[in-house]
DNA sequence: TGCGAATGCGGAG
DNA sequence: TCCGCCTTCGCAG
């Protein structure tokens, strides 16, 4: 779930359910306990969507921000509230709908200076229309550090996750290893905007689908691979298994503490 | 029934 | 670089 484009399409999402109204905010849990008290009654302003960084602009100048995390999930309907499963951090209702949010790393409300430091330490998400990727350039042109690793830098690139990570390097026929100084200014825009349009694809779909996102003519009739999550990847979480372009088995291997997925024969020219 | 892994991140070492 | 955390799910036993 929690790529940036999960984090666009709930900050919509809530925007649609909740802007413009005052809600009740609870802590079934507890562990938001003064989070909610501090929320509860107040009128939703608006949301937004920073990276994988999710705000709540409350009436008054509080801010909630939530972080998914690996397992944080949300969920919504329409009354009665359904019968609590596992540990609820944070309800958020009025009387047309409930939103329910268990297991994220970050749910806390935060005042402005604080959501400015924190938007501060971000790069640039590609989702967002304030984005520029040179000043995400200006990074990458002067790193030794691998481009999977400076991809998946939140620092540098706000929003994107592994799956995005490993399959733009294949999309652009780059070995994930390659060091991020040897990327020339145009290779990097041609990657940005790949990474830019896959993402708001999955905005739209919800899904993360890389094969049948406009690619290459080739890339277009692939027996599809359906996985997990509903999409359509060419190596991600595909050890072993024939690339879709090449036949050759995809490679795994760890880089930066995560899963790193790739064809060897695709992936193998340093060119460009 | 219990274990490991999972789209993430921060802190300790 | 590793570990812990939060929760859910699939699979082995």
């Amino acid at each position: 779930m929690p790529e940036g484009h999960t984090i666009h399409r709930l900050a919509a999402r809530h925007r649609a359910l909740f802007a413009g109204r005052a809600v009740r905010v609870a802590s079934p849990q507890g562990r938001f306990a003064a989070g909610a008290a501090r929320l509860d009654g107040l009128t939703l302003i608006d949301t937004e969507a920073y990276g994988k960084h999710l705000f709540h602009h409350f009436e008054g100048a509080a801010t909630l921000h939530v972080h998914l995390g690996l397992y944080g999930k949300f969920a919504d309907g329409e009354p009665p509230v359904p019968a609590p499963v596992g540990q609820v951090r944070m309800r958020m209702a009025d009387e047309r709908h409930w939103l329910e949010l268990r297991g994220p790393t970050a749910c806390e409300v935060l005042d402005p200076g604080l959501v400015a430091a924190l938007r501060a330490r971000l790069g640039q998400d590609p989702l967002r229309d304030d984005a520029d990727p040179r000043i995400a350039y200006a990074r990458i042109a002067t790193a030794t550090r691998p481009l999977f690793a400076l991809l998946m830098d939140q620092a540098i690139v706000a929003g994107c996750g592994l799956i995005y990570a490993n399959e733009v390097l294949f999309r652009a026929g780059l070995p994930p290893t390659i060091p991020g100084r040897l990327i020339g200014a145009q290779r990097w825009d041609e990657l940005w905007s790949d990474l830019r349009a896959l993402m708001k694809e999955g905005v739209l779909s919800g899904r993360i689908d890389t094969v049948h996102t406009a690619h290459t003519p080739e890339a277009m009739r692939r027996a599809p691979r359906v996985d997990r999550h509903g999409g359509e990847v060419y190596v991600y979480r595909r050890p072993g298994q024939p690339c879709l372009v090449c036949g050759t088995p995809i490679a795994r291997g760890p880089l930066a503490g995560r899963n790193l997925y790739w064809c060897p024969a695709c992936q193998a020219s340093a060119a460009g």
